[in-house]
Formats: C-alpha cells, structure tokens, sequence
RNA sequence: GCCGGAGUGGUGGAAUUGGUAGACACGCUGGAUUCAAAAUCCAGUGCCUUCGGGCGUGUGGGUUCGAGUCCCACCUUCGGUACCA
C-alpha cells in the first residue's frame, strides 16, 4: 500500500477530535506546561503559508512535551478587533462583526487542517463581548490605580485619596509628570473638579492631549500606516498632525520595574536590546533656562550637563506649548508656515530627513549660569513626547546640534578637550572641561555632577532620569474595537461603568463609517445618551487592548467572576514558551508585561512576568508584484509601464501600484510578468483604471473597461518582482490549503520546518517539497509493504540498524530543545536513508522512530501506531523515546591531517588513542615530507577526537 | 535617522563550545527500468586547474597553530520606529 495522506489524515483528525485526545484540564498531578502563540488576526485573506511556521514549531514542542509527562496547555483564539476589518466594511458594507465572525470561522478551519493539538473549547476571541468585559473591567482598575514609587506598586486611588485628605501631597510618593504640591488643608478645600484634575495626574488611565494624523478630505484619522509621504494612502489626499483629547495609559510609571524584568526572562539579547532601547532610561538633568522680558522659564532635559557652558542656541520641537508666545512679530509668518510644514510629516519622516530645517522664533533664553542670552530655535528633530520637547544644542559636542549650528550659523564654542583621545568622537564622554568656568580641567564625568550640584544650589536644575518610552495612546477614534466603560456627566466629570453593567457592548449600526472627527459611535444618539444624566466616551480601544491579557483567559475561558480564577492561574501561573513573529518585539510585549506586572500589583496574577521564554519565528515573505503608473497626468488614458521604462523616463514620475500575484505569469522570478490574460484580470480587479494603455520594453497595450483594445503580440508587462511581507494588502498573500490538498498536512509541516531555522525570514517557495514528500514515502515504506503487509519482524534489529535509530533519536531530542526542527527533519531522512539498506527491522527500531516522529507527522505517526501490540490506543498518548548511549559507541575515529591549518589527508585512528599515540601517528603519515617541502616541524597540536594541525 | 536581525554552491540550508565548510534536500548531468513517458532506482555535482595543486562562507582589515564562527570598519537586505497586527 502506497503512502496515501488523504486516506488517513482526515480520518485521524475525526478520531482525535471524538475521542477528545487533546482536551486540557487542570491536573495537579502533573507539570504543567503552557506552550503560547502569538494569535492571529483573522484577516479575510485567510491564513497565509507564514502563520504555520510558529504554530507548527509550538505543536511539535507542545506534543513533545506531552509525551514528555507534561500537562501540557497549548490553546488559540483570535486578536479579533481592528483596522483591517473595518477598512473592509467602508469599501464593502459588510458589518465588521459579520467578516470577522466569517474569517474566523474560515481560520478555525484551516488551522483545523493543519493537525495541532489545540483544545477548542479553550478559544478566546478580543471580539467576543464575554471577553472584552474583562478588557474594559481591567481599564477601570488602571483608571482606579496610581503608582506609588516608595512601594513599586500600583496603589488604589482611594488610598491616595485618604493620604492626601490626611497628609497633603507629601504623603505619597507617585509617579507623575506634573508636579504635586498641596497641604491636606488645600486638598479638602479643593473643588470636585480641582481634585479630579490632580488625581488625574497619577492615574495609570489619564486622558490628554495627542496628535492624530488627520485627513480633511476623507474626514477621518488615519493609522501611520495608511499615510505614505505625508498623504493618504487612499485617495492621495493630504494629511496633517492633529491635537485631540484621548486616553493614555501610564506605562512609564513601569519603565523600571519593565527594564528589570528584562532580567529574568529566557528571551533572546537582542529582543531584550530592542525593548531596552524602546523604554530607553537615561540618567542627567533637569534645567531652566530663563526667558527674556518673561517670568516663566523654559526647561530642557540633557544628559550632558557638563556641556552646558558650550549651548549656545535653544530648539524646540514645533509643537512646544511655548512657541506660539515666543514667537516675534518678525517671525510670525515664517515659524507659522514652518510649522505647517512639519506638521505634515510624520515622526519617522521628521526623524529620517537628513537634510538640517529650522525657523529661529526672533526670542531668547537666558543661560542659566552665564547669564549670557541664547537664541530660541524650533527644528523637527527636536521631538514633542521627548524628555521636555526641548534641548539645550551644544553644536561642538552633539553630531545634529553641530549640523544645525553650521546651517544657521551660529557660534561653536568647544568645551571638551579630548587630545588625550584621539579616537574619540564627538558624542564621547571623555576628556578635559575647557572654557567652561567652573568647571575647568574636571573630566566629564566630574563635570557632569558638579554641574548639577550647582544648578541645584541656584534652584535652576536637578539630577533626573528620563525615559525616551512615552505613555500609551489608547484612544482610536473608529469603531471595530472595545467601547470604552465611560461615562461623562454634564459637568464632564468621568465615571467608569461598573462591573455590574459591563461590558459595554459595541452597539450594531450599518453606518460605521467615519463621522468627521468622531468615531462613528459618536452618530449613535440612542447608545450615547443612554444612561440619562450622562454621555458615554465614543472613541474605542485599540487591537493592544484585548492581545494585553488573552494569554491569560486561556487558562479559564469561561470564567464570568473574574478575568481569570485564581485556581486557573495559580496552576497555570504563566506562560512557559510563547513563539511568535519579531514584529511585536516592543509593541504587543511591553504591553503585555505592563498589564501583567499592573494584574500582579492588584492580586490579579501570582507572577511578574508573562512570557518566560520566548522564540522569535521569521516571517515567511511573500514576493511584492509590481507595476508603475505615471502620475504626471490623470486624464484617461492612464498610462502603466514596466519598472525598467519608469527608470529610463524617471521613477519619480511614477507610482508603485502593487499588482495581486493571481494575476502575475513567473510569479517571484526576476522575468515575472502580466500576460494579456494577467492584464484583464488586472483590469477586472481595479475597474477604477477604466481606460488604460501599458508599455513594457518593446510591448505595448491598451485597455478599456477590461477589454483588450491593442496589444503587440506575445505581449507581456514585465512587473517588478520585491521581496517583502505577506500580506492581504499588498495582494501577495499564499494560502497553505493547496499544499495541503496536494501533499497531505504531514507533508505540509515537515515541509515548512525543513525550509530552515524558525527564527530565519525567507521568501515562500515549494521548490524543495517533493524531497520531503519522497520522505514521507520512504519512512512509510520501512514499516508497509507494496500490498500493504506490515513488515516488521519479531526479531531484534542488527546493531547497525539500532545505531541508525538512536542516533537519530539523540539528534531529535536535543534539537527539539534548541529549536532547531530544520534539522529534526534532515536527521529524521538520514535515519531512513540508511534504514532502507536494512535486510529487516524490528520492533525495538520501528516503536520508538514512530513515536518520534508523532509530534512531526502525527497523522502518519498514529496510522503506523495501530499496527503496533500496544496497550495505548493512541500515538499521542506514549512516551517519547530517549537514546540509549550503549547502541552509539564508535570503534575508530576519522582525524583530518592538517599542515598550518590546512587539511591534507584523513586518518582513521581507534576511538580510545591518547595524545600521543595520535601524534605518531601524525609524525609517521607516509606523505609528511611532501608536504614539509623542506621545513621543519615546529609543533604539532592535537585535539584527541578533533583534528590533528601541523604547525610549519 | 535610530534600534535589532540576516548575508555560506545554481537554490533552501548544515556546521550546537574557535577545530574536516557545503550534512540533508531541491535542481542539474549521466545511467538503469520502459514501446514511450511519468514514477522509481543508481552514480556524479562548490569554483578554477598545467591534475602537482590553488581558491572559496557579502566587502576590506585584524586576533589565532587554526576563523563561516571572535574583534574593527563598511556594503546589501529585512523587521520595528509608538494608530497594520
């Protein structure tokens, strides 16, 4: 009987799924163990061949570990709120709950396919209103919590409003950006209003005011990622930097205890790099910088104190709160249009531009120690969310500052004496204080605290710490998201809903569509109005806010008393290893760490981390298909042309309009092309393009409403083939369905294990699938013969055929260990390969490889098993066979010869020789003088079961 | 710009701690089988070569008896950059 996959994979997947093989309880009398994915958004161009690759290495973890002893707690569930759903329903009408639930139901089928072990009853979906209750229940709690820096703890604000009732604000120490200072007698004195504006200082929920990227002509916010070049990626419409009143959640009063946790964590440096780098501590000082003709004064954060003698200009970010009254008469019109100017970009867009902008605000400040006057400057490098949003420029000691002094010629004073460094940068923090008062002949770290021992003796400074992380925007003013549980009542005070009414569900309506700058919940009177007296809060939650907690509904999805019970959790604990995409490297899991250690402080969670381990999976790309359409007119005809003529002619002249890789001949190759078939579905596809003539090099068509017009024979438009994400709206996105019809779901995951490391990113391609294929057969073909007999004998298998087996038994159980599932499967061809050479195998080779390769191939596993005389009715349920060091000792080993590093010969020494013994040997290789050529032997160096070098 | 990752035959990749570079596959070439093809099986396959050997892990330096692996500089490319998820 051939290896048939269709026969037998559906069939097992049945059985598993009656007899409830993987279903997952609470069972004390094992170690737990919780293997983690990152979950999918169910996106509606279904899951695409780069979502398994993470999913298929956590199964064969997963179902290692469970034939390891391990009660092993492996779920999935959906990220389900977002941007792409509701993108959906603007262009198509269809509801967002109505896609999601569809895609949903489309995912659940594929990732059933796909063979994992999940237990279903355990799913949980950021949609579901069951869910999202807790979501909003936790917001309540941050609004309802301060952080108290003396106990590193969340405190509750009923606390700190009896301390402040009893003692002022002296009596706690909270984390804030405001500064708090008022007697308990002012406290109890103080308005409602006065004192909600206090509390709202240290709230870990807080509303404020941030920048939106606003687009006028489609009336909407739009994510970063729907701009490009400063407008909108629809429509081309122009956008610019808005202020709006929105929520934000105090994650820098975490920053610390975040950065230390960092410590405990089995994650990889470099992921722990990015995120200490994103909440980026840096230790300096605080300075105020005096204002001519003002009273108010202007302060900076610097780390470099020391430099202080050598600022000589002042910058502020655009959006400074002080420009607008700084600004001259004079300069009015210039700071204004630069501002506009700026306002336009986008950070990343300020942050790239190499090329140095600014606008003087004809005002100066006042140094703090000299007395001297400095010029005020605003400039886009010069972030508002940073430290202060303004700098104190030192040109001679700061790379940008010393780029914009020479643009605006203005003085460098040099402060630092590093001759004694002749390799030091300008950025170094080493060398001699020059020219610097005070401060003369000190080192720079001297100089660093005697400045800020001064600035604290005049009142002008102190030491501060300042983190580059900033606080979490958490409003979006759109709809396919949590609603948040909040109310407004005429006076515009805030009040959370309570438990007892939540969730606030989101309302149904047909009309999400944008409603000027609201989001769409704003249109819906009835459900605004609803509670009398009061006015909900109509902007939602973004898709963070349901991926911050799920790893931990998981554990007791159904629980309708708390986001988790305690029982649940305190067997669970957390998360063991969580596999997912490097892409959420500082967003999803600094987030995910902040509500977690904020669920910790409340007696929520017995853990201050979620994710013990984690491994970052590449992403599989998919290849970016493109044609270029020339924007230098609109009139129809529009004109595309390939990439080659859009260079000749100029790119800039050109836009890059992705093509969906269905329609492209050669898909991936650098000849990819759209035949005239491609074209017409091209054409179906955008009707928008109506009228349109394409030119390749020595082709040409015309199109008009999806006919073909003209065309040169054999036309063809070549496209532009870049590698990049896989994507649905990039249209490049590759189903696994196909694979896994054609070659069965065993086939499919050794397959994309075999592809390379996991944590590797790589372009999809099934070039080398029938190798892996041709495998499966030959595995299959040890144990069944061509009628389907099961040839295993009775016998004990030669020691050859034992030592095939465990060493490859050895190779799997490690590299299960270290990830490394590429060469799981190449040890797995190897065994098989020399098995076939094999006159018979026996039981005591066939049980253990087949319960080794279960986690692999679990359809294929679990058809061998049921030839086997056992007492376990499934594969799954057996143990995992470990290597027995008896059947893999060797008798010689083979020493590569090797004259200054180079090797020469091989010889074949006995595995037990000493260093000696491998010496003479060395010494006495029948080619030596050949190879001396004359010179003689200065040492020879022996690693005994390594090499052997000769050193000439 | 800033932070982080990657770069090895025609292709995907292996080399786990500084010790035989190219395991295992794909592809290609030749052969067997076949009326023929598919499938299958066997052999070969880094590049150059005067057949002695020489050169080879993005580029250029360095450390070492020995470097794909460590150090320095650079190039290319991918991810993130706070509203894609």
């Amino acid at each position: 009987m051939q290896y048939t996959p269709a026969d037998i994979e559906d069939k097992w997947r049945k059985h598993w799924q009656d007899t409830g093989v993987y279903r997952v309880t609470d069972d004390p009398s094992k170690p737990k163990y919780y293997v983690l994915d990152m979950f999918p958004y169910p996106s509606g161009a279904g899951l695409h061949v780069g979502h398994p690759l993470g999913y298929i290495a956590s199964d064969i973890y997963a179902r290692s570990k469970r034939m390891k002893g391990y009660n092993v707690l492996h779920p999935m569930g959906f990220d389900a709120f977002g941007l792409p759903a509701e993108e959906y329903a603007i262009q198509t009408g269809i509801h967002p709950a109505d896609s999601t639930r569809d895609n949903m139901e489309r995912y659940r089928e594929q990732l059933g396919q796909l063979g994992f072990m999940y237990d279903w009853s355990r799913e949980v979906s950021t949609c579901d209103p069951d869910y999202y209750k807790w979501t909003q229940w936790i917001f309540t709690q941050l609004y309802e919590h301060a952080y108290d820096l003396s106990s590193h703890s969340a405190i509750s604000i009923a606390k700190v409003r009896e301390a402040w009732a009893t003692s002022g604000s002296v009596a706690l120490q909270l984390h804030t950006d405001d500064t708090l200072e008022f007697s308990a007698q002012e406290w109890k004195d103080f308005s409602p209003e006065e004192q909600a504006e206090r509390l709202s200082m240290v709230r870990l929920a807080y509303r404020k005011v941030g920048y939106v990227n606003w687009c006028d002509e489609l009336g909407t916010v739009l994510a970063n990622d729907q701009v490009k070049d400063g407008l909108s990626e629809r429509g081309g419409h122009p956008v610019i930097q808005k202020p709006m009143t929105q929520w934000y959640l105090r994650i820098t009063a975490y920053a610390d205890r975040l950065l230390a946790g960092l410590e405990t964590l089995d994650w990889s440096d470099s992921l722990k790099a990015m995120q200490r780098n994103w909440i980026g501590k840096s230790v300096g000082a605080s300075i105020h910088f005096g204002l001519s003709g003002r009273e108010e004064t202007l302060e900076i954060f610097t780390t470099r104190p020391d430099t202080l003698y050598g600022a000589t200009f002042m910058v502020l970010a655009p959006e400074h709160e002080l420009v607008e009254e700084l600004t001259s008469e004079d300069q009015r019109e210039a700071v204004d249009a630069y501002i506009q100017q700026i306002m336009a970009k986008s950070e990343i867009e300020r942050m790239a531009n190499k090329e140095v902008t600014g606008c003087p605000l004809g005002a100066t400040a006042i140094h703090p120690l000299s007395g001297e006057p400095v010029p005020i400057y605003i400039a886009e490098y010069v972030l508002k969310d940073y430290g202060t949003g303004a700098i104190m420029a030192v040109p001679s000691r700061d790379d940008r500052d010393h780029a914009f002094a020479q643009k605006f010629d203005l003085p460098i004073i040099e402060i630092i004496d590093q001759s004694d460094y002749p390799d030091a940068e300008r950025e170094d923090k080493v060398g001699k204080m020059i020219h610097s008062d005070f401060l003369d002949g000190m080192s720079v770290k001297d100089a660093i605290a005697a400045s800020i021992k001064k600035l604290e003796e005049l009142g002008t400074g102190r030491k501060q710490v300042n983190y580059r992380m900033r606080d979490a925007n958490f409003s979006r003013q759109r709809y396919w998201g949590e609603p948040f549980p909040v109310l407004y009542d005429d006076q515009g005070d805030t009040h959370m809903v309570e438990l007892s009414d939540l969730p606030v569900k989101l309302p149904r309506t047909e009309d999400f569509k944008p409603a000027s700058d609201k989001s769409p919940l704003a249109r819906l009177d009835d459900w605004v109005h609803e509670v009398p007296g009061h006015t909900r809060e109509t902007d939602v939650m973004p898709a963070v806010a349901g991926s911050s907690w799920y790893y931990l509904r998981y554990m007791d999805p159904q629980n309708d008393q708390a986001p988790v019970g305690q029982d649940a959790v305190q067997y669970w604990q957390d998360v063991d290893l969580y596999i997912g995409g490097a892409e959420h490297a500082v967003a999803h899991l600094l987030y995910a760490r902040f509500w977690h250690k904020f669920l910790y402080d409340t007696g929520i969670v017995p853990t201050q981390e979620p994710f013990k381990k984690l491994i970052n999976q590449g992403m599989i790309q998919g290849v970016i298909e493109a044609i270029f359409l020339d924007k230098r007119s609109d009139e129809l005809p529009r004109r595309f042309v390939s990439s080659t003529v859009a260079e000749v002619e100029g790119i800039s002249h050109f836009a890059r309009i992705p093509v969906h890789v269905d329609f492209v001949s050669d898909y991936g190759s650098e000849e990819s092309y759209l035949s005239v078939e491609g074209l017409k579905q091209f054409a179906a596809w955008r009707p928008e393009y109506g009228h349109f003539i394409v030119e390749s090099d020595g082709h040409s068509a015309e199109i008009q409403h999806g006919k073909l017009v003209a065309a040169t024979p054999d036309f063809r438009l070549a496209t532009l083939s870049e590698v990049g994400k896989m994507s649905k709206s990039l249209f490049n996105v590759i189903n696994p369905d196909d694979v896994i019809s054609r070659y069965g779901t065993d086939c499919f995951r050794l397959y994309e294990m075999f592809l390379g490391p996991i944590e590797q990113s790589k372009p999809w391609d099934t070039k080398g699938i029938d190798g892996v294929y041709k495998f499966l057969r030959k595995f299959w073909t040890l144990f069944i013969d061509k009628d389907g007999t099961w040839k295993i004998s009775d016998q004990t298998s030669r020691p050859t055929a034992l030592k095939l087996a465990h060493e490859c038994i050895k190779k799997v159980n490690e590299d299960i260990e270290r990830f490394s599932f590429n060469t799981c499967v190449s040890a797995f061809m190897i065994c098989t390969n020399g098995l076939r050479e094999e006159d018979r195998i026996g039981i005591d080779v066939a049980s253990p490889l087949i319960r080794l390769i279960a986690p692999f191939a679990p359809h294929l596993a679990e058809e061998l098993w049921q030839h086997m005389e056992t007492s376990m009715d499934s594969v799954h349920k057996a143990d995992y066979p470990q290597h027995d060091d008896q059947y893999l000792k060797e008798q010689t080993i083979t020493y590569p010869l090797c004259i200054n590093g180079k090797k020469k010969a091989l010889i074949e020494l006995d595995a037990e020789a000493n260093h000696e013994d491998i010496e003479t040997a060395a010494r006495s290789h029948e080619d030596l003088e050949r190879w001396l050529d004359g010179k003689t032997i200065k040492k020879v160096i022996v690693v005994p079961k390594r090499m052997i070098n000769i050193v000439i």
